[in-house]
RNA sequence: GGCUGGGUAGCUCAGUUGGUAGAGCAGGGGACUGAAAAUCCCCGUGUCAGGGGUUCGAUUCCCUUCCCCGCCA
């Protein structure tokens, strides 16, 4: 296989108990874990991300603290600097191992995905949002209706977003209908051996309120009145981060902390459930259920089964 | 103990002038190429508290038992 190398993927939705899992990993074969995660890229995100502490980990933990809140991130930028990572730790003869829930960054590192060489434009986004909000999103979508009818037969009406975006890519001289193809056919960029970490849901979702608890009792709140200091409300992703938008709004008064508490929970449970419903679809993935298996069973398996392939 | 009002989906409740029932929330499934922890789509059978009666037919009317809320003792 002509891919640039071989990399570990160690995937799976929240909570699900990956990150250590990763880290044992990395360590029993010396190398280090790339974080594939939107959120733990940006500076100061910490608690609420469930960053693992630096004191806490075996081996060097990349991609993480690697952008300011008031930045706004993209898949694009992730994937450069992730696969320069990748790259460094292949050329020193390591295999890298990626973990992470964000299931789009890790497809756009470990498989060939393209993306538009211009610059995205806030103003041409905005224009696009702004039709939507003053004439309705039938409005916007008939725009692209006329303008591009095989991307729209890919995106519903009601998912303003996306049609926002196709449009910005016909004027950008790209369709979202070609970017879309081979989506699901997987033209990888790196040999990658993925294990999917999952759990009995029942103990998933418990695992997932008391961390929420965990995050508060360890100063959540007082992480966020930092960032805000940051300039975190003015970001536009960062700032819709579950956790913190939550949080942000208890601090505007608009509820209080049990609410905010419970709403964190339930949206961490979506969340969860949309990443898995992502992570099911990639037929290469090996699952894990770690309701099954120790975590020194687990990273054993993936050593050997990584080992067991043999160079080249 | 007496008198009210209730007991319908996991939760909060609506409803059926008698033809076996539906909303919100929770939950489940799915989509996904530059905001992705985002954005969007789809999914509602449950002994209508238990038993008996009237009826062609009862979750609905009647009787009774149990439980809950409130008021009075």
């Amino acid at each position: 296989m002509s891919t640039r190398g071989r990399v570990i993927a160690i995937v799976g939705p929240t909570a699900s108990g990956k990150s250590q899992l990763a880290d044992e990993v990395a360590a029993r074969l010396g190398t280090a874990v790339i974080s594939v995660d939107s959120m733990q890229v940006y500076r100061g995100m910490d608690i609420g991300t469930a960053k693992t502490p630096p004191e806490e980990r075996k081996v060097p933990l990349e991609m993480v603290d690697v952008a300011d809140v008031g930045t706004d991130f993209s898949v694009q930028m992730f994937q450069d600097m992730a696969r320069g990572c990748a790259d460094d730790l292949i050329s020193r003869g390591l295999v890298p191992v990626l973990c992470g829930g964000t299931g789009l960054y890790l497809d756009a590192v470990i498989d060939e995905m393209e993306f538009p060489k211009g610059q995205t434009n806030g103003k041409v986004r905005q224009h696009y949002e702004e039709i939507a909000k003053t004439q309705g999103g039938e409005k916007l979508f008939s725009i692209l209706m006329e303008r591009d009818p095989e991307s729209a037969r890919l995106i519903h009406p009601n998912n303003v977003r996306r049609v926002a975006r196709a449009l910005e890519m016909l004027d950008d001289g790209t369709s979202y209908a070609v970017q879309h193809q081979g989506l699901k056919s997987h033209r990888p960029h790196y040999d990658a051996l993925i294990f999917g970490i999952d759990r009995p849901r029942e103990q998933l979702y418990d695992r997932i309120d008391r961390r929420v608890d965990q995050m508060v009792s360890d100063g959540l709140v007082q992480e966020v009145r930092a960032l805000l200091a940051r300039g975190l409300r003015e970001s536009t992703t960062a700032s819709q981060a579950i956790g913190y938008k939550e949080v942000i709004a208890y601090l505007d008064g608009q509820c209080d902390m049990g609410e905010c508490v419970t709403t964190i929970k339930t949206r961490s449970r979506r969340y969860a459930k949309r990443q898995l419903s992502w992570l099911r679809r990639d037929g290469r993935t090996r699952w894990i259920d770690m309701n099954e298996v120790s975590l020194d069973d687990a990273a054993e398996r993936i050593v050997s089964e990584y080992q067991g392939l043999g160079d080249n």
